[in-house]
RNA sequence: GCCGGAGUGGCGGAAUCGGCAGACGCACAGGUUUCAAAAACCUGCGCCGCAAGGCGUGCGGGUUCAAGUCCCGCCUCCGGCACCA
């Protein structure tokens, strides 16, 4: 029935202008030297986190991101920038292997199905993309360069080979490095792991702890992430220092504290149930107890000792330690007799010290730390009191002063710190750290010490599908394989399965295993490969410069694109991600070869998409196919129960996963970027809601029926705007009020707003439909095309605009247009709005007040005005008696 | 437990520097058009109240002529860290 047909056809113009762009290079980035590369054009890098492409294909959180860089790359295109937007592939890694698996295919077959998938679904939502600079992790030709990174690494002294204990995942059959696994189980899967000692090639990120802690007052991220990026690294300054063990003469324990000043309040001593010493210094009579601990410890998983957190546990070793604040460990029998002698204290192992952090000991003071305090209760150690506070509390003052209760504040030491060559008696914290370690220093039982809860980067995995590493094991040790000899490649395995056992599938490829060294003698290469986060830990370098075969990215390439402008992506990646690719930055720029140690300017983490789902009376979740609509209601569709509508995370199982594929087939693309954009601010976690997508198709309809009849023939326009006519000074006004909003929400990051004012200019357009130019169009069609970029080039088109409208300028505003000659005033009367006036705009008090007191005549009759406030251009406040 | 972020109509959200709370969209209601429906367009829409008016941004206090916004004390939700000496 339906000859009267809507005119705005997504499905027909959405792929007409994917098709033109494409094959015109339309996005084309320039490089210096590049033909046509303008050096007067500021630059601009827009990046993405790049899709790990997954046989699911795009999910709708994937475009969010995407539509943000896109929108603003357009907008920078527009303002005058040389922009670099590109996009490309994290191909290599575990899961992609795993689904090989499962689906008994090969991870280079499925990866490239991947990759096929997402480039097609991207390649629909009309992306900006620069798809000459696309790049596969995966790719040779990229690996290549990973591999020669990894050299440079090794060649820095920053990567080495490890037996010490790493996180081993039976389930996923490798190892895992900190970031991977949380709370003891794979952040993959959530399979147990427990610590192993395997060989491992191992990263010195450690080494760069300082200066990746430091550079991040540097840039423009969110509070909150930087405080991530601080956290993790976890610098503490304080001190080591060396406790003498009663009864073996020259072995001193280590300890690190980061309150050295309270040293005269160390009343025990805590070794990790791992530390070397252990075994040593245990006293017969208390050896089978400290054997059993140990054993029980070590088969305590990290998840059960976290669990069991509460509860202190521990063992004494038998053994004491000496304070070196009170040196002589007594030499003999008689005076070891004297159990009072100062500073001789007793040796625990408990598990609440960690082996890998600090020394793997510590000086147990209970008056100054909680848990050194709690662990002195539970087994009744001395808790001798070392401060003495002076606050309001005098009775939380003497119970601190006595050693009571636990004091963890910067309040004054007490008297008897004192060893008679360093007092500390009523000094606060910092003036005693000083004065402690100083003594400790000149002593030699001490040094200040700075400790970094960042461990080095474990950097290899048991797996098949990774980057295999430049390295061959030879008679003479390693060996790097040499640059002419880049990439090394990949064998070809049907199986390349994990095989039970710790080594790496590679081990079964015995052709590619047994190879020469430089000298032709027998040599294996290596077979454990790189981590999934190798490729990505520098993809942003290579995209400046994506098919330079002769260097990783040239000076000049990096030198004028980096660092990224605007990075967006999830919070995921808060630790992991951005600490190592800010590390290999850092390293290349030590090597020359980058200008910049930071390579993500400002970075913005999107937040997620979530979805509604419902729940019956008991709160299980029922899925949505077996809901209905009930009136107002959502039911159960087999019993009938009403049901509960709450905010989750899209989910297969709760069958609320939203596909873009079929958004774009129902509305396009164009209605997808949109209303993704328009669901609320960028940053925050939002709900799909089906309902409001038709919303925002529906304002791209009435965009498009300013210009083009709602049931037009052939698509011709209005004929009004078939040549051109005196703008109308009212809808003028409106429309360069829009440009100026949209210009400054895009500038940050507000596109919800920036959509906002767009519809509240169609609304007034659409009243005054036939007072449109055709001039005004075109502008509109301008701040509207970083949003829906179809759309708006197909009404530029119509409308006979100059050239492509993707490379037009910004429209011009007039600053003049966004004041008016009148404004309305609010008439506040004891701070409530009682009424408006109307008033010049750059009328003078008393012309405002007049009008003001005219406006609220009523209710300021009787009474008497105490104090009048005048806002300019806002408000008038009578303040009455 | 500690560190971030948030809490605003029936729903998503807006209020950018302390100045008219609820922009814009959804849902809903009424209307125009239509044989009818859809679509489109127009109008209304925080809560209580017939109205005048009162109340209202998680809760309780405070500062101010004026508080969603600032301060103090709580509650709830989300994210991160979690015996790191």
């Amino acid at each position: 029935m339906s000859e009267q047909k809507q005119t705005y056809d997504p499905a027909a113009i959405e792929p007409k202008w994917q098709r033109f762009w494409s094959e015109r290079k339309v996005f084309q980035a320039k490089n210096p030297g590049d033909p046509g590369f303008d050096e007067k054009q500021p630059k601009f890098y827009a990046l993405d986190m790049f899709p790990y492409p997954s046989a699911a294909g795009l999910h709708v959180g994937h475009p969010e991101g995407y539509t943000a860089t896109d929108i603003v790359s357009r907008w920078k295109r527009a303002k005058g920038f040389n922009v670099l937007h590109p996009m490309g592939w994290d191909a290599f890694g575990l899961p992609a292997e795993q689904w090989a698996i499962k689906t008994n295919a090969h991870p280079a077959q499925t990866t490239a199905d991947s990759i096929t998938t997402f480039k097609r679904q991207l390649m629909r939502l009309g992306f900006s993309y620069d798809w000459d600079r696309e790049i596969s992790t995966a790719d040779p030709k990229f690996f290549r360069w990973t591999q020669w990174i990894w050299k440079k690494l090794y060649e820095r002294g920053l990567a080495y080979e490890s037996n010490a204990p790493v996180w081993w995942c039976e389930a996923l059959g490798t190892v895992l490095s900190n970031d991977e696994v949380i709370n003891g189980r794979s952040e993959r899967g959530d399979h147990p792991c427990e610590r192993r000692p395997l060989r491992q090639w191992v990263l010195k990120i450690t080494e760069y702890a300082e200066r990746l802690l430091a550079d991040v007052d540097r840039v423009d991220w969110s509070e909150s992430l930087k405080t991530m990026q601080r956290e993790w690294i976890g610098k503490s300054e304080g001190a080591e220092v060396d406790f003498e063990v009663h009864g073996h003469a020259g072995t001193k324990v280590r300890v690190f504290t980061t309150r050295p000043d309270t040293l005269f309040g160390a009343s025990f001593m805590v070794l990790s149930p791992e530390h070397p010493l252990v075994a040593k210094i245990t006293t017969p009579a208390q050896r089978a107890a400290v054997d059993a601990y140990v054993k029980a410890a070590s088969s305590k998983s990290e998840l059960e000792r976290t669990e069991l957190q509460k509860d202190k546990t521990g063992v004494f070793t038998g053994a004491f330690a000496q304070n070196p604040l009170f040196p002589g460990a007594p030499a003999n029998e008689r005076e070891r007799a004297l159990a009072s002698m100062r500073g001789r204290i007793p040796i625990w192992i408990a598990d609440y010290v960690i082996v890998t952090y600090g020394t793997g000991a510590i000086m147990a003071v209970p008056a100054g730390d909680e848990r050194d305090f709690a662990f002195a209760k539970k087994f009744g150690l001395p808790i001798p009191g070392i401060f003495a506070p002076k606050t309001n509390d005098s009775e939380r003052d003497a119970r601190i002063a006595a050693g009571e209760e636990c004091c963890t504040d910067d309040v004054p030491f007490g008297p008897h710190n004192t060893n008679g060559e360093v007092s500390i008696a009523g000094l606060g914290m910092a003036a005693a750290k000083k004065a402690v370690i100083g003594w400790l220093v000149q002593k030699g039982r001490g040094e200040a010490k700075v400790t970094y809860k960042l461990r080095d980067w474990l950097f290899s995995r048991q797996r098949y599908w990774g980057e295999p590493f430049p390295v061959l094991h030879t008679q003479g040790g390693v060996e790097l394989v040499p640059d002419e000899q880049l990439p090394v490649e990949l064998p070809h395995m049907d199986d390349f399965k994990p095989g039970g056992t710790p080594e790496s599938p590679l081990i079964r490829a015995k052709e590619w295993v047994a190879t020469k060294d430089h000298a032709g003698r027998a040599a294996q290469r290596e077979i454990n490969t790189m981590p999934g986060a190798a490729g990505s830990s520098w993809y942003f370098l290579r995209f400046c410069d994506p098919t330079n075969a002769r260097e990783f990215c040239s000076r000049a390439a990096s030198d004028y694109w980096m660092p990224v402008d605007l990075y967006v992506g999830g919070t995921e990646h808060a630790v992991g991600h951005l600490l190592y690719s800010r590390f290999w930055t850092k390293v290349l720029q030590d090597g020359g070869f980058v200008r910049d140690g930071e390579p993500f300017q400002k970075l913005y983490n999107q937040g997620m998409i979530q979805s509604f789902a419902y729940q019956d009376a008991r709160g299980a979740v029922v899925p949505v196919k077996e809901t209905k609509e009930q009136g107002d209601d959502v039911v159960h569709a087999a019993t009938g129960e009403k049901l509960t509508r709450i905010v989750t995370k899209m989910s297969k199982r709760y069958g609320n996963v939203v596909n873009p594929d079929d958004v774009v087939a129902e509305y396009g693309a164009d209605t997808l970027r949109l209303y993704e954009m328009y669901m609320g601010p960028l940053a925050d976690s939002k709900p799909w809601n089906p309902k409001d997508v038709p919303g925002v198709h529906r304002f791209l309809q009435r965009s498009w029926r300013l210009v083009v009849p709602e049931f037009s023939e052939n698509g011709t326009i209005h004929a009004h705007l078939r040549s051109d006519r005196p703008d109308d000074p009212e809808i003028e006004k409106a429309l360069h009020r829009t440009i100026h909003k949209v210009d400054g929400d895009i500038e940050r990051m507000a596109f919800n707003t920036a959509i906002a004012a767009m519809m509240i200019f169609v609304n007034e357009a659409t009243k005054a439909m036939d007072r449109l130019s055709r001039s005004q169009l075109l502008r509109y069609a301008q701040v509207l095309q970083p949003f829906a970029p179809h759309l708006a080039e197909e009404l530029w088109e119509r409308l006979a605009g100059d050239g492509l409208l993707a490379r037009a300028p910004w429209p011009k505003v007039d600053p003049a247009l966004l004041v008016d000659d009148e404004i309305e005033i609010a008439v506040q009367v004891l701070g409530k709005v009682r009424g408006h006036a109307k008033v010049p705009t750059n009328a003078g008090n008393d012309v405002v007040l007049s009008a003001a007191r005219a406006a609220v005549a009523s209710y300021l009759e009787g009474k008497t005005i105490v104090k009048e406030i005048v806002v300019p251009k806002k408000l008038v406040n009578f303040v009455v008696k």
